[in-house]
DNA sequence: ATAATATATTTAAATATGTGGATATATTCC
DNA sequence: GGAATATATCCACATATTTAAATATATTAT
């Protein structure tokens, strides 16, 4: 192998070379890749899923969502936790109470999205 | 603590049992929910962001994705077989090519939907 | 103050995932 | 058939994530 040349690559054409240029060109930087990786992550589980949907229809206290999702306190709150972090909800409290809502409802257009058609 | 009661769970009156019943029947059951779930997992990495974004122009052979992409074959290889089993992707054989291209472009709305809002 | 309640944090174990070297397969060219 | 090339699979290691028990914190009621 002469030097120059990558092991794992192919030999590319002058026209192919000049089409991935002109693509890479206009693709989003790994930062902004990073950053929407992190939140997909932050959707991408089922029990944050059922949250999410479950806070669709107005804000819920932390005992009501353990309600629904029969799963130990701790764990639960880890979730929340998660999602909290990646912005997608946000909480007020009122006294002993945490009531979590959504922060935005646009994310229920991912969710929406996804259900279906693929 | 009396039996019936659970150590996790808090005193909810009669009007948020009622909501909460009105509120899980709407929402997706777990098969749905797990489906969502493995489908955001496999969107959830930057390398394979990027794979979605690059294919957005048109199909790509597997030494084209490489070269934009500065990661060894196999670990290519293996984030392009996670999209594929997702069905996030399909490709074609031509020779010792493979040409892998977008299933369907749906998934285009939900990495724009992400960028910028929350 | 003490007790009871709602929620959060700590911690540890189990499992899943990303990475990349080594190797296999499959196709084309000579 | 043998060499070269494009891609896939196997495997092992490192890291990240989920889970849940134990414990801590904070607020309210007595």
């Amino acid at each position: 192998m002469k030097s120059g040349e990558s092991k794992d690559s192919c030999k590319l054409d002058q026209e192919q070379v000049k089409n991935l240029k002109r693509i890479t060109s206009k693709i989003p930087d790994d930062t902004e890749l990073q950053e929407d990786a992190d939140s997909l992550k932050a959707l991408a589980d089922p029990t944050r899923l059922k949250i999410i949907h479950l806070l669709r229809y107005g804000e819920l206290c932390v005992c009501e969502i353990l309600t629904c999702l029969d799963k130990p306190q701790p764990t639960v709150s880890h979730h929340l936790n998660i999602l909290k972090k990646a912005g997608f909800i946000k909480y007020r409290k009122e006294g002993v109470w945490v009531h979590y809502s959504l922060r935005d409802r646009e994310i229920l257009k991912i969710l929406d999205g996804l259900s279906g058609e693929k």
